[in-house]
DNA sequence: TTCCGACAGTGGGGTCGCAAT
DNA sequence: ATTGCGACCCCACTATCGGAA
């Protein structure tokens, strides 16, 4: 029972044969009733039945008995969902330490899959949608996941303004498949900003040149470590840029912070700037799915500080 | 012929549990 | 007691290959 995944896009718009919801920065829950028996399982189907009490028990109790929905079950953090909040109850297995955690979590349905035994993939969105009103009562920890008609655009910068994680676009008529697909486009509210290199961290496997570059910025006139970005760039890019990264290689840490004991690193001159793309900052001050966008030398790395929202 | 989807592989932060040190 | 590692959650991205268009 995969579930239908969407596909990251920076192609944003409004029409009117799509619906817009918004996208939840939690964990991916697919939940089965069949007469008494319920489950919760994860995307990748381990149970989550002894993890999520609360909206297990509310699932046993609706008077409906044979579904099977797809949804987000996330915790809050002021109104933005923080998946680092429901990190604190994700790893939990045993039904009782779930039920002694103060993470409040709430279940955010947004699909049907299965009704009264049929599968009812095949229909349009907006006919499951609908069936799905007729199936749930809607009271926490169970909720709805409110959608708009063809304003994308303006979803879109509702969502970040509001300092959501961004939007799901949905195609009204399409069917729901289990994998990833067109029919369902990620709209994120991107950070990026600059930083400082100040090292890197060795190859793994078949990759070449470096790992990761060690990336910092800098605060009251010390480089701050912002953690590491990894992915992003081609082999061309790879190379030359370890080729660069060598020339500076230094054996003292040039952070502020103890990054002397990380394990398999090297440290560099910190002269080089690179653009980076990530979700949002960590707790711990490092950045989250961060992706290397290029350098950029037209850039003192001397200016390079921690952006803020206005 | 070109393009797209699926897969493998590499990289990130964070948490937890368990084995090795 | 500390450290390291894998297994989970959340990912982004590149390279490759075979089949669809």
């Amino acid at each position: 029972m995969d579930p239908m995944l969407a596909t990251l896009t920076a192609d944003y718009f409004s029409h009117p044969d799509w619906i817009f919801e918004r996208k939840f920065d939690g964990e991916r829950c697919i939940s089965f009733r069949d007469g008494n028996r319920t489950r919760l399982r994860t995307r990748n189907n381990k149970p989550l039945d002894s993890t999520y009490p609360e909206i297990f028990d509310a699932l046993g109790a609706l008077a409906a008995d044979n579904f099977v929905l797809d949804g987000e079950i996330v915790a809050f953090e002021g109104t933005a969902t923080s998946f680092s909040r429901l990190q604190e109850r994700l790893q939990i297995r045993d039904r009782e330490e779930a039920e002694r955690s103060p993470v409040r979590v709430y279940y955010y349905i947004f699909d049907l899959m299965y009704l009264e035994g049929y599968d009812i993939c095949s229909l349009p969105l907006r006919t499951r949608k609908s069936l799905l009103e007729d199936v749930v009562v809607f009271e926490d920890p169970l909720r709805r996941s409110a959608h708009r008609d063809g304003a994308g655009l303006e979803c879109y910068r509702e969502a970040c303004r509001k300092g959501w994680e961004g939007v799901i676009a949905k195609r009204a008529g399409s069917r729901y498949l289990h994998k990833r697909s067109q029919d369902w486009l990620k709209f994120k509210c991107t950070n990026e900003q600059e930083f400082v290199i100040g090292g890197y961290s060795e190859p793994q496997g078949s990759r070449t040149g470096f790992g990761a570059l060690l990336l910092g910025y800098y605060e009251e006139g010390r480089l701050r470590y912002a953690g590491k970005v990894g992915t992003g760039f081609d082999d061309r890019t790879l190379d030359a840029l370890y080729r660069e990264l060598t020339r500076r290689e230094r054996s003292d840490p040039p952070f502020g912070d103890d990054t002397g004991s990380m394990k398999g690193v090297h440290f560099v001159d910190p002269d080089l700037v690179c653009e980076v793309g990530f979700t949002e900052w960590t707790g711990d001050g490092k950045l989250r799915h961060p992706r290397f966008l290029g350098l950029r030398t037209d850039k003192d790395a001397h200016e390079v500080v921690r952006e803020r929202p206005a």
